[in-house]
DNA sequence: GGCCTGAGTTCTTATGTCAAACCCAGAAGA
DNA sequence: TCTTCTGGGTTTGACATAAGAACTCAGGCC
């Protein structure tokens, strides 16, 4: 949203509490609310192992993870592996899965700005293979989340330096 | 990233360090960066009028500021309105521009999800007047950020309650 | 029953945030 | 020249939250 002079606008044009975007800064926007949103993401959902990963206190992840529950990104569903008992893994909503453009367009992001600019995830087509981006694009036309196919490319051999 | 069984997936299959939404997270981590952001998205860029829109405290706001130019966010520019002084405003850098996909797919997520459903902002096609939207879509075919135009609609006569 | 693993909770200390007071710089006007 | 005003910060102390470590609880197995 450039001026054509060179004043900065004195007020944003849509007001915080109109604007989606500032009211998803009160839900999504400390750094281990969305790390937590990665490895839910990348589908690691176990108190312990989310916690081993990112390093995150484990009074700060359980606080963290009530909240998310509350605003409705995620859910606990029970599991169970082998004869062990029903256990609780942390999972994503669907409204918690709606991240996934954004998740995505910070990692493109990332891979340019904060890397050398190689991905590290490959995002392709479920149906036809074709590779796959966050971009800005005429409405329609968008893949359903469903149709998405994630593969890690990062310890192949041209990543490993 | 699903897994077909239920148990969850106990490791990420990309290590944080290799991971670029893992690495922006480092840098834009907390609802502050996230409002001034968005206030520079917007053209807001005078101290005080960043201040003012977000309440943020100013030594909050000097600090942030001082961080994102750190990280190449954002810039001062300096610039004049009528015979007043020099005086310098903080844009977006190239870099920071970048963060606009990001930022619109934030936006339409809360306008879905913590909102009415309803847009505040049109983003359109300069050339064509074709409506746009944040979406993964096949590589290539992304409009160029400079093609943007945008139109805040909170105002119309529908979105007054 | 005890032991183990996993999922937290609690408490103390460290760090960050916030409000208010303060400072500096440049321009305009008397 | 001096004074006032606006704008852009900085500093300080109180308060809130985060972080680290110790602790508790629950369920299953031997």
């Amino acid at each position: 949203m450039s001026n054509p002079e060179d004043n900065p606008i004195r007020k944003s044009p849509v007001p915080l509490e109109q604007c989606g975007a500032a009211l998803a800064f009160d839900i999504v926007s400390d750094r281990w609310t969305w790390l937590i949103l990665r490895e839910m993401f990348y589908g690691v959902g176990r108190f312990a192992d989310i916690q081993d990963e990112i390093g995150i206190p484990k009074s700060v992840l359980s606080g963290r993870l009530s909240q998310m529950i509350e605003n409705g990104l995620v859910e606990k569903e029970p599991y169970r592996d082998g004869s062990a008992r029903t256990r609780h893994a942390y999972v994503l909503t669907q409204k918690g899965r709606e991240l996934t453009p954004v998740i995505l367009a910070l990692m493109q992001w990332g891979d340019k700005h904060l890397k050398d600019g190689k991905r590290a995830l490959d995002i392709t087509d479920k149906r036809t293979g074709t590779p796959l981006k966050v971009a800005i694009v005429p409405e329609g036309g968008a893949l359903p989340l469903r149709r998405l196919t994630y593969t890690p490319i990062w310890d192949t051999p041209e990543n490993k330096v």
